[in-house]
DNA sequence: TTCCAGGCGTATC
DNA sequence: GATACGCATGGA
């Protein structure tokens, strides 16, 4: 970790780190680009991130404090993401994605904001799911615990405009709330025990709840699958995918997610 | 106008 | 357990 105070800015320099690359694909849908970054929220932490060189970055108005204990995590800056190429570099499609996403980091997202952001997420689009989720934080003028989410009006709930997904997040919300669903308690369970506990939320199948565990309680070897890796399964990987990268298979899957999605052509 | 989007619940067999 | 269909919304 090389960083220094600026004034009221950190300053980092960061190998295999891209922000667009991060930020724009498709595991968080709170971040703008801004000229020179992005601005966005991790829950309700903001943060104006700056890209200035290849590897130096600003944290703007970011106390060392807030920049060790909420974004380095956020970020997954302990992590050397070096160890994931070589290992996914026995693979020629996987090593192509790596070397095309390679600044790609997995987030540490808050869980139940990953909860709410892949519910939304289902039968819908990148775009529209930032929209949504941006009107669901402008509700209360922050994003809405489970509890403020279940006092929410009927005005307030099609303000969003989140379809037949608004009653998902609410069933999310109050299982929540009464602990039928103890969010703090899926990180000790077995793999097939959390997608299971999360699972109950109507609304939370097999993809969304792959999702939540990735993103939001970094298992990595959850595998979402959804329509843009079923083409990369069939195009690539039609004997299934390699047992070898098992125990990474979510982090192998968010480099082709990426690069199938914004590399189409090849 | 029709199709599609980081799927899932429900009905039916 | 597998398959078919509807679902809210909005951009292409």
């Amino acid at each position: 970790m090389q960083y220094q105070i600026k004034e009221a800015d950190i300053l980092l320099f960061q190998q295999d780190f891209n922000l667009s690359q991060t930020l724009d694909c498709g595991q968080a849908f709170r971040w703008k680009a801004i000229s020179g970054g992005y601005q966005g929220y991790a829950l309700n932490h903001k943060l104006i991130l700056l890209q200035e060189d290849e590897h130096l970055f600003r944290f703007c108005q970011t106390t060392e404090k807030d920049f060790l204990e909420i974004w380095c995590p956020y970020f997954d800056l302990f992590t050397d993401y070096s160890f994931y190429k070589n290992l996914f570099s026995t693979d020629e499609t996987l090593q192509q994605a790596c070397n095309y996403a390679w600044g790609m980091r997995l987030l540490r997202q808050d869980p139940w904001e990953t909860v709410c952001s892949f519910i939304l997420s289902q039968n819908n689009n990148i775009p529209r799911i930032k929209g949504i989720i941006e009107r669901l934080c402008q509700v209360k003028g922050h994003f809405p615990s489970p509890q403020d989410l279940r006092n929410f009006s009927v005005p307030e709930a099609e303000s969003l405009r989140a379809g037949f997904r608004w009653k998902y997040l609410l069933d999310a919300a109050n299982k929540i709330t009464q602990r039928e669903i103890q969010l703090d308690k899926i990180s000790a369970l077995p793999l097939q025990e959390a997608r299971d506990a999360l699972q109950k939320i109507t609304g939370v199948g097999p993809k969304v709840a792959e999702c939540i565990l990735l993103y939001g309680f970094q298992r990595l070897e959850a595998f979402p699958l959804d329509v843009w890796i079923k083409r990369v399964m069939e195009r690539f990987y039609p004997k299934g995918f390699p047992e070898e990268f098992r125990d990474f298979a979510g982090v192998a899957q968010q480099y082709l997610f990426h690069y199938i999605r914004t590399r189409p052509d090849t």
